[in-house]
DNA sequence: ATTTGTATTGAACAGTGTTTAGTTAAATAA
DNA sequence: TTATTTAACTAAACACTGTTCAATACAAAT
């Protein structure tokens, strides 16, 4: 069976070629200029191979992002939550997802773009019975739950409260990402104000 | 000079045109298919003739958006502003901001779509001195100020404040808008819980 | 050595935005 | 009135795009 196997590796090779490609003209280019024959190009196969390994371009990105987007939330995962304060806990959480999601911004806007048919279906949809985002989202909701228990965030519905903390720190993602030339100093400010807001909300 | 007084109007008939059938396209097939081509068909003229009226593409859509959102911060403008709860006017006037947006959502895509370039750069400059964008804001901020003056709202930095106020609820419509398929009633509670975390942030 | 199966190619199809040479018609000047 | 200029418009072309598909090359199995 060794030579079914390095043939399946050989086939995974050439896939992951094309994730890769796609990923770098992504970051280099950007997404408005990614095109199937720039990665054909790049790999150096031609244009129709790559339909033999992926459905279609919206495939591809889906893959591309899905991973960027995973490795993103698995680092969320590693910040250690202070339990003493979890509404500290919540903020800083998001605060490092906007600074990774900052260091990516043509995947960000990949996200933003695709419909959400392709991507947030793959992102939302399950990965081991549960997706990584909802991961992330069930996080944020042990901090809420946290903070609710031990008095500092008010009572009120944990699941609805986590996707209103990511939907409104999505919405000021979205203009750091898209509008150019806002001074670093703005956005530092835009940011500090918009968890001062959100925080406060939160609180008893 | 009723010659080309009427030949000026010939023109902008044309120009308003193409305009016409860019929303028309854009309303019925979306975003993603609306093509110089099809305006051209719409309208029966060639394709070519486009370019005499609009410099490419993205300025026909930033124009249309550009009218399209224009009319929605009218209304917005519209609704009166209840002076003893500067917190409920608020509250009113995004959500008011919200349905007109789901209302037309290809437009609101196109808003977040076109990399704010083309048409951020329309609707965030001045208009008369000053954007349409920026007098909803402007609007906000009054609420604002007077919300603090009465006591209701806590100190705080206004034009920052309007502007997180903006961002976030940004954020939800961008999840109503894309996300398919979320029951009505959850997109209810989601806007209700919204605000309720937000308002209570901005509370004293 | 021949068959089988699959990875790969390159051309083709239908579409895109945009440019441009050439035509047409109307407004102005002689 | 005739000639000239100006503008609108067309049709074709260019350089792309995603996607499909018949033909081919090539490694593995018989």
């Amino acid at each position: 069976m060794g030579i079914t196997e390095r043939r399946e590796a050989e086939k995974e090779a050439v896939r992951n070629k094309i994730l890769y490609a796609a990923g770098k003209i992504l970051a280099r280019d950007g997404y408005e200029s990614l095109s199937i024959r720039k990665i054909a190009n790049e790999i150096e196969y031609s244009p129709g191979v790559i339909y033999h390994y992926f459905k279609d371009k919206a495939e591809i990105i889906a893959t591309v992002v899905e991973e960027g987007y995973g490795r993103i939330l698995q680092k969320l995962r590693e910040i250690p939550v202070d339990l003493e304060n979890p509404d500290k806990s919540i903020e800083n959480s998001m605060k490092a997802y906007i600074e990774l999601m900052l260091e990516t911004p043509e995947q960000f806007k990949a996200v933003l773009l695709n419909d959400t048919v392709g991507i947030a279906d793959k992102v939302n949809m399950l990965d081991e019975g549960i997706s990584k985002e909802r991961k992330s989202i069930q996080s944020l909701c042990r901090m809420i739950q946290h903070g609710i228990e031990i008095g500092k965030i008010r009572e009120m519905d944990i699941e609805l409260t986590a996707q209103i903390i990511w939907t409104s720190t999505h919405g000021l993602l979205s203009r750091l990402v898209l509008e150019k030339r806002i001074p670093k100093e703005q956005k530092e400010r835009l940011i500090d104000h918009h968890f001062n807001i959100l925080l406060k909300g939160l609180s008893k």
